[in-house]
DNA sequence: GTGGGGGAG
DNA sequence: CGTTCTCCCCCAC
């Protein structure tokens, strides 16, 4: 069950990503000193005292919103300790969202750009609940999953009359400004009356029911895995004028020659990981084979995507058309020979499919012109999956599997910053972490403690052994409590050790 | 499995 | 900034 997420909201070139932390994890289980809070809230107010932490994990149980304020400030501890290390390591600044659902996450994350992150503060539920007054407050297309489409269905709807957008622009924002509040108390608005707004033929089924959640702030959506290799692959290119076939052909091979190059790189791997019987050898003795690559994933279907200029019409007046046609076939298997040149599988790709679906598609000699050509590879069957299921960044798990991954690096020295076992990160967050640096408090911000500056110079870090490159060591491995044992990860481990100086 | 609609970034 | 280039999921057939 989630119940919980962080919306990593992406700049630069890094993709957003969600965190989750199931209910039943042992996160809120361990002495855990709450009490400091990173970033911003929503609204700006300061969150509701915590009840003191329980002494003994054999303690009662926090109040329902005890244990929300807790997971929301270890939710705003694991976005700052995960902002601190973007930035220190790779030089990317971020913003995080920190709220119970990837809609409400991501919204939130939306916030104090482009360095910073936002919490929104209980309570979640009733009249009072913040996350309807921040959804409230959004334009309706600005809800994930509500597009453009939806949204000038929905602004009809409220206004009855069709919704003014800037003349001429396709892409072109509306006017009209109407609020998930308008949408939500529209009359008679329900889950039912959005299923005949939005729903149709084609439509997703439910709809309405699930657009209503999301206006209610309601989403159970799941944080997915990440996967090896995308659905599919594809390159596009736009044209002013394609009418013949021979610029078609030029331009398929252009094509076809980028996106077997891009095959090449994104789901292929290095192999230089092959298991060599050596003679004498007891075992297996494992032999770098410099540039031999293998197959992530075989795409089955190549597609052949076209969006033909509409017709001039009489008076010359453009209608834009954005209608895509589109036709596939098996993708061939010679495509992955690794040995023979790309130019040479691109020439037999484009004579053996490509010109063959490009016939179906557009069976008249000519009086076609093409605005825009995209050829995709479609409906990848993973080979030999690696067991890189993306289970290092489900969070849940990452505890779980604490035990097994610590028993053999269990440490005895109650002085963690003399241990060579941690990588350095132990020591590494003890310096940048400790409670004084922690206590700072930004003048502008009473209720708000910020680590100011985010990132600060750690003497002599070793990089090479603090990278989180492959994120299995020092992001999937967590850390040991030099007083009392315990273990947890490693973001945690600062407000834990506060615990410690905790009065009773 | 194929083709299309809608959406996100 | 608006547009383009990808990528995603869902649906009907």
């Amino acid at each position: 069950m989630i119940d919980y997420n962080i919306g990593l909201v992406n700049h630069n070139d890094l993709s957003g990503s969600f965190f989750h932390l199931d209910r039943d994890d042992p996160t809120v289980g361990f002495p855990y000193d709450a009490s400091s809070f990173f970033g911003h809230t929503y609204p700006a107010t300061p969150m509701q005292p915590l009840s003191p932490p329980p002494s003994t994990p054999t303690s009662p149980l926090p109040s329902e919103l005890d244990t929300l304020n807790l997971r929301l400030r270890l939710g705003s501890h694991l976005a700052q300790h995960l902002r601190h290390r973007l930035e220190e390591q790779y030089g990317y600044t971020s913003t995080v969202g920190i709220s119970t659902t990837k809609l409400v996450s991501k919204l939130v994350g939306n916030v104090n750009k482009p360095r910073g992150q936002t919490t929104i503060v209980p309570p979640y539920d009733g009249e009072e609940s913040n996350v309807v007054a921040f959804l409230d407050a959004h334009d309706i297309g600005k809800i994930p999953g509500i597009g453009f489409k939806l949204a000038q269905k929905l602004r009809q709807h409220v206004l009855q009359r069709p919704p003014v957008h800037d003349a001429g622009l396709v892409y072109g924002g509306t006017e009209e400004n109407v609020s998930v509040s308008d949408v939500r108390h529209s009359l008679g608005m329900c889950a039912e009356l959005l299923e005949g707004i939005l729903g149709g033929p084609g439509s997703q089924k439910g709809i309405g029911a699930k657009i209503w959640d999301l206006m209610n702030g309601v989403d159970d959506a799941e944080v997915g895995k990440a996967r090896v290799a995308p659905r599919q692959i594809s390159i596009e290119d736009s044209y002013i004028r394609l009418d013949t076939v021979e610029e078609v052909k030029r331009e398929l091979q252009m094509l076809a020659g980028s996106l077997l190059r891009r095959m090449r790189t994104d789901l292929t791997e290095d192999d230089d990981e092959a298991d060599f019987p050596v003679d004498g050898a007891v075992g297996q003795v494992t032999i770098a084979v410099p540039g031999k690559r293998r197959w992530l994933a075989k795409p089955r279907n190549l597609r052949l995507t076209t969006r033909p200029r509409q017709a001039r019409n009489p008076d010359g007046s453009r209608v834009r058309c954005f209608k895509r046609i589109s036709r596939s076939a098996p993708l061939p298997g010679f495509i992955f020979s690794l040995s023979e040149s790309v130019d040479a599988l691109v020439d037999k790709l484009v004579n053996e499919t490509l010109l063959p679906l490009f016939h179906r598609l557009h069976p008249e000699k000519s009086g076609w012109d093409l605005s825009l050509v995209n050829v995709a590879v479609t409906n990848m069957a993973e080979t030999a999956t690696d067991d890189r299921d993306g289970t290092g960044r489900d969070i849940g798990r990452m505890f779980k599997r604490q035990e097994s991954v610590l028993k053999e690096w269990r440490v005895e020295d109650k002085d963690a910053l003399s241990s060579d076992h941690d990588n350095g990160l132990h020591r590494d967050m003890m310096l940048r972490d400790k409670p004084e640096v922690m206590q700072r408090v930004r003048d502008d911000s009473p209720h708000c403690m910020d680590l100011e500056p985010l990132v600060e110079s750690t003497p002599d870090g070793n990089e090479e052994e603090d990278s989180w490159d492959g994120e299995e060591r020092s992001f999937d491995a967590g850390d040991v409590c030099g007083t009392c044992g315990t273990m947890m990860p490693t973001f945690a481990m600062a407000a834990h050790l506060r615990y410690h100086t905790l009065p009773d």
